[in-house]
DNA sequence: CTTGCTGCAAAAGTTTTGCACACGT
DNA sequence: ACGTGTGCAAAACTTTTGCAGCAAG
């Protein structure tokens, strides 16, 4: 069990890969021939501790909120270096701003998106690893990562009598 | 007067469909209260001429390069009317900025974006609809669009020897 | 008259960049 | 010293909004 793909690492038990990510980071940085400073690894944890997709306004929030002083530049800078890594990628929900999700070693969450409300729903889709390969190997690229979201209206929103769908009873 | 199926457009010949969606377009405004001016048909026709992706200054500078001054709060604001008739939908290839792709009566495309070159390359992938399908009724939403994009390299950058990331030869 | 539309410019919001200073080697 | 990092503020960019004047029913 806890068998993961590629280059996942066996942590201990339940926790998912704390640690390892760490130094998967830490490695790649250097790489780039750049440093692992307090800033990113601060940044590496908030990343971490995200469950969910999630914004780069919310992590600098969240961060100010435990008392982590970290400049909006710097998470900026850092989920690029991040994205570089491999460590999360970019989900793009809508077009105000970015989202990420942590997606290191396993495939990116597929996304379901209410279009009234906003509730963002998460989803395995395994069979889009083999789609993407598919694609791929049909143009010669050398997949990276995948998104897959889809917009519709949730449950909530459907049932609502009539918020603002901007459908009027006309026919 | 051109009977068109929710899917199907079955125009003429080889002309997809160029006046069907003026009228769908005007239906829809028209069913929101809101008219089909000048600026609006002139978009449209500048959307329809758009055989892929497209950003709305793309859009802007190509009415401007055929002399149809449109001003670009009103390029927006028609491509949100053209999301509001299902005509267009977002696709969102990047965080930078919104592009928008031709949907009426289609399902989206999916897009092979070069991480690298930014080359995009579009594909089909019908069995997302139904994917999309039964995620959807697993959540008792109800399904509006998707949204596929894969990242990856392209032959093109795979084979470039060494303009890498952001790697330098070491000056 | 009332409602909607356009263009302009300003505003808003997210992301990037320039700069000055700080840190580690 | 050097290269890299950080914070701050300003800049850059895309997208939205307020407003004045216009067009149409």
């Amino acid at each position: 069990m806890l068998r993961m793909t590629p280059q996942t690492p066996a942590t201990s038990s339940d926790e998912p890969f704390v640690l390892p990510l760490c130094a998967i980071f830490r490695r790649s940085l250097k790489r780039a021939g750049l440093k692992f400073t307090p800033e990113r690894a601060k940044i590496l944890d908030a990343v971490l501790s995200k469950k969910n997709v999630f914004e780069a306004e919310a992590l600098l929030y969240e961060m100010r909120q435990s008392g982590h002083q970290v400049s909006k530049a710097t998470i900026y800078r850092t989920l690029k270096h991040l994205m570089d890594a491999k460590i999360i990628s970019e989900v793009l929900l809508d077009a105000k701003q970015a989202h990420y999700q942590l997606t290191y070693g396993k495939e990116p969450k597929g996304h379901l998106v209410c279009v009234e409300t906003n509730r963002i729903v998460e989803f395995d889709a395994p069979e889009l690893m083999a789609l993407r390969k598919r694609i791929c190997k049909e143009h010669g690229f050398d997949p990276v990562t995948h998104r897959f979201v889809i917009y519709g209206v949730s449950p909530e929103a459907l049932q609502t009598p009539e918020a603002e769908v901007g459908e009027e009873p006309h026919e």
